[in-house]
DNA sequence: TTTATACTGAACCATGTGGTTCAGTATACG
DNA sequence: CGTATACTGAACCACATGGTTCAGTATAAA
């Protein structure tokens, strides 16, 4: 649960770099070395391969290197449990609001009645 | 664009604290103080000014000083970008998979092809 | 065997983060 | 008035992040 929880930190923490979300849309459309993404991204090797290990260690992707080469590609995770935090935040924002407009009509109501009765 | 990106950014930062994610969730169920919310996640009333703040400026949380008392609602920003965001990748990562899948069946006929031709 | 390619790790740097303490200010209460 | 409450800002701390350079190692190509 602590530890489903540091999940669900590191993964939005991976999200929450552009580059990143970009290597992951990058390889959405087909596998890539380290090489590839560095140049695709206009970053040193190094950096590249930095950001590739904050994605590997969440899941978000997986690599294998055959030969020189290390071919990057989407991995297991999908983001699930991030969705569904977002989709129930997105529900409590509604049930929310909900509640202050009946609050801020019962307002409007008490507001309404205390004119009729003491009109000024 | 860039702007749009770095709210994403922002957003997806904001989230990726364990301690952010509960104020929002305990913001949903009613406003609080600073007071209030650092007792809860028993923490300095300045350590939790600051959680505040990084979820003020993402929007996720607004405030109002009255008196002495700074009360926290939940902000106007519902998450909406970033669902959206997932829920493209999610979509993304279904189609690569199936790719991957089709690219293995391919492999899986050549390969049975070849045992009919040449069996060994 | 030499040379070029592809990556890797260590070290460094500036900046940000999550927390604290301490010393305030402003407001409410008696 | 004096005192307690609620917050605020500055300063500090250890550590993480996003990037770099530089000096390697391992593999492929000629």
């Amino acid at each position: 649960m602590v530890q489903y929880k540091r999940y669900v930190d590191a993964s939005f923490a991976a999200l929450s770099d552009a580059t990143r979300r970009g290597i992951l849309e990058r390889l959405g459309r087909s596998d890539a070395s380290i090489t590839d993404l560095a140049g695709e991204f206009q970053m040193t090797l190094t950096g590249m391969k930095k950001h590739v290990g904050v994605l590997e260690r969440t899941g978000l992707v997986t690599t294998e290197k055959v030969g020189r080469v290390r071919t990057c590609r989407l991995g297991p995770r999908r983001l699930e449990a991030e969705a569904a935090w977002i989709e129930s935040y997105r529900r409590l924002w509604e049930a929310r609001f909900d509640e202050l407009d009946k609050i801020v009509a019962d307002l409007k109501r008490t507001d309404a009645s205390l004119h009729d009765k003491n009109p000024k």
